[in-house]
DNA sequence: ACTGCATAGTACAGCCATGAACGATTCGGC
DNA sequence: GCCGAATCGTTCATGGCTGTACTATGCAGT
């Protein structure tokens, strides 16, 4: 399937680009529900959000918080959660990776048309939902 | 990036279509590139047509000589190389494969009529050589 | 021949993802 | 109030992928 060579191509530049700011997609990807939701996310939340298992979240954050990007904090009113929390360096470096990620993306798309984009984006959507 | 996600459904409805006979996309590859080479290939042939590094053909092999799907064995002409080659059992598993495959590619595309096919791969390449 | 360099495969460490099993907590129904 | 079921995070095993080192071998050029 050439569709999924080109995804993976495409994948490979943006993690190229990421990696300058020390971000891979998985991280940039949990950093970014982070900054979405504007507070502190529950592992299982952040699983949902990722769609991904909770045993990876944790992987993730354990890598994360290591780089001092997030923190674990208690969450007071449910004793079995734990919330992941932005610090400062890990809002800043999101922010570095934003700026990483929409270049790469821009530059992935020199090629195309406008035509070809909004073309591309509805043939995704129809096969998501296939 | 919406593509990215619409090429990692596909991805793991072949890769589910795969696993019903024991089969992986990664092990699947290597089995490809085998029967299309239509001998034994060495394992740095085998990454450069895998698109990979060695090190990860020398663990794929490792498994798919654990279920004797493959054999390593040794090149005459250059004592350094090891040459993968298939084993009968090898053989029929990517036949079943190659059923399984094609069939979930042709249930995957489903919702596209064969405009929306054509334009799909034009676009896939498009993004590939950009 | 000998030396130096490229190549072959591997070992190892690390990242990302999954699924199964587990202890801790919470919650629903009785 | 108590018990069973659901939920929370973690651990472990497995698989796929990368890059870096290392050994063994081949191949110059001198």
């Amino acid at each position: 399937m050439r569709v999924i060579g080109a995804a993976h191509g495409l994948e490979a530049r943006i993690e190229r680009a990421l990696g300058e700011v020390g971000l891979s997609m998985a991280k940039f990807g949990v950093l970014s529900r982070l900054v979405e939701a504007g507070e502190p996310l529950t592992l299982s939340a952040l699983a949902d959000r990722c769609s991904c298992v909770r045993s990876n979240i944790t992987q993730l954050i354990d890598r994360l918080q290591h780089e001092k990007l997030v923190e674990r904090v208690a969450d007071p009113t449910d004793r079995r959660s734990i919330r992941a929390s932005l610090t400062r360096l890990g809002r800043e470096t999101f922010e570095r990776g934003e700026q990483a990620f929409q270049q790469a993306e821009l530059h992935a798309l020199d090629g195309l048309s406008a035509d070809d984009r909004s073309e591309l984006l509805r043939l995704a959507q129809l096969l998501e939902n296939a």
